[in-house]
DNA sequence: GTGATTTATGCAAACGTTTGCATAAATGTG
DNA sequence: CACATTTATGCAAACGTTTGCATAAATCAC
């Protein structure tokens, strides 16, 4: 390839490098003003319809498209959603977590889909006290997406007062100002507990960290079952990083299994965690302990037995961020969406 | 709240809405020039420490950031890497397949700490010829990198020839141009079946879509080893998604299992559910058949029996691609970084 | 105290679009 | 054909930064 050498002397239209780079380049080769060209490749009507194939049909052939970041500049909106994943409570891992990521993955089609941009950023909330006044007042983005409360309640509040275009995946709280999608995770955790003590368990134990909002919704549901049905429940923290989870848990089981007959552990993963750890100690799941795990992963159907648990719809959330979001975008002031859970019963209770 | 009311009259600065937008807004407010304030945000030294600590303050105060887009538009940067996640040979849930999942978590750990932007694409290059140029072209990134070289090889080595900040996740081929990060599948294909020849079994099959060149080069190491050391393999074609994938397995597992004897799974995912089928036809795994995935994602260890699997260590591929990236920036031609795959032995095989 | 150097700031020109307004050309009306 | 209307284009002013260059102020050397 000696291109740089035909550049100089070469009058042939094929052989020179692109010169093309802005609009006013093409307007040129055109013989129009940046204006028209600028109407043309926005397919507006109001240039001839002639010009403006014409015109389409010269930047296809030197591969243009006008500078994004000058257009956005110029028009004050990005076609950009923020979506931010706050590790608040654990920091660990935790943006890999399967349900998050599942969730990011529905969020990429529908928005995509839309013709939306997403712009994602993990954040450390506990470092960095303005993660989210921050994305929003970069101008980037147009709306946020926050995937998960986390421990942030209070700082998601106080942005939501003053900023519309944001949706927060989590949970849903008596008379907040924010706007949520989300299961009824209280809901969720009340048919976890009715299930266990329907398989005959009446020593609950839950198994997950209980400061995020979603999972002390869960564990407050399935106490409303035990005290109202006569069955016993404890807590034990976990952390979310699966090898402390592991650690945590075997701990736990090894001094105490003898105590409890159910486990309703905050997720899935935890739940496997669980189930592998009961295996090693050689307790019988469900005979021994019961266990109903919350999510529907997809793996939940593989494991051996088969895991019991609470279902969230994570389609159906994505979907419900995507058009709630864009409903603010429009103006609108939208309520929050509540998701209804749904036990799945397989083979651990 | 009437605040139109009282911003009028008003001369408590508490009181009236913030009306510091702009880097000029906060100049007049400092008494200084624009250019100055700019300066002193930047961090720079050639302000003097009093006026930048004083400037700096007063943006902390009323929340000020500077917009990003006229930012990136004047310095022609956007410190924006862009992830692109080509749906070529299946455009089913392939974005929420674990792997590039979990590669995607790493990749954002990685380029966060570099104090890079991601913006997330899907693209469907079926539909889109131009999928690539477009999102280079369309100055919103300064890199990107491809998850996945799916079905577009081809493509992609055409822009690699006039495009340097790209790197790829995926196969390595002899003598091509565009920079690639990713295990040695061949190598991968080798182990596996060494493994499961060496386990007993002489009848291979190998589960998954041969297009993805990733795939092709596991099934190639594969059959390398099968032929040197006498054994058979056949390619048994799967679709990625799951449902497609399980059905596809059930039919032919229900008519040819009795003539395999080992299972080399093109993903743990299709390993999976290879073995649930299996465990729903009654057949022991791995007695009557051995199976060996590829990926090693968290879960392998959790099934029952845990799974034998060629690893790929996802962290430093994920760190081995935004380091090549970042060099490339710098204008370094940066090798291809290729990983080697390691045998994790456990109870399917 | 004069001139040379350093330091801190201001000025104004980009960056590449989009779009309201003005105008020229084309069309229609009587 | 003169005038009113529609249609297609051009002009130029934003959008909000950053940064090279010029200059004013401060420091220094002698």
């Amino acid at each position: 390839m000696n291109r740089k050498s035909e550049l100089e002397g070469s009058i042939d239209p094929e052989a020179k490098v692109r010169p093309i780079r802005t609009i006013t380049d093409l307007a040129r080769v055109a013989g129009v003003s940046p204006g028209t060209v600028s109407r043309a490749l926005a397919g507006k009507s109001l240039v001839n319809t002639k010009t403006r194939e014409r015109i389409q049909a010269l930047a296809r052939e030197h591969g243009f498209q006008p500078n994004q970041m000058a257009s956005k500049l110029r028009r004050q909106k990005t076609g950009v959603i923020g979506v931010v994943i706050p590790l608040g409570h654990d920091r660990e891992q935790q943006v890999s977590d399967s349900f998050f990521m599942t969730l990011l993955g529905h969020l990429a089609d529908e928005l995509t889909e839309k013709g939306y941009d997403i712009m994602l950023r993990r954040v450390i909330p506990d470092r960095d006290e303005d993660w989210l006044d921050r994305f929003i007042g970069s101008g980037m983005i147009d709306g946020v997406i926050v995937i998960g409360q986390s421990n942030q309640f209070a700082r998601i509040e106080e942005v939501a007062d003053g900023y519309l275009p944001m949706v927060v995946w989590g949970n849903h709280q008596e008379g907040q100002r924010h706007c949520v999608v989300g299961a009824d995770n209280r809901l969720g955790g009340r048919l976890a507990a009715e299930r266990l003590i329907a398989a005959g368990a009446t020593r609950l134990a839950f198994f997950g960290d209980t400061a995020p909002f979603e999972f002390a919704a869960r564990y407050a549901g399935a106490c409303d079952i035990a005290n109202s049905m006569g069955a016993t429940i404890t807590a034990v923290s976990t952390h979310l990083s699966p090898a402390q989870t592991a650690q945590e848990l075997s701990r736990f089981l090894a001094e105490h299994h003898g105590e409890i007959d159910g486990v309703f552990a905050a997720s899935d993963t935890i739940a496997f965690t669980c189930l592998q750890e009961l295996r090693k100690l050689g307790i019988a799941v469900p005979d021994q302990i019961k266990i109903v795990g919350f999510d529907d992963l997809p793996i939940a159907e593989q494991t051996l037995p088969a895991l019991t648990t609470i279902r969230q719809d994570i389609q159906a959330g994505a979907h419900g961020l995507v058009d709630l979001l864009l409903r603010r975008l429009q103006g609108e002031e939208t309520e929050s969406l509540v998701l209804p859970p749904k036990l799945v019963v397989r083979g651990t209770a």
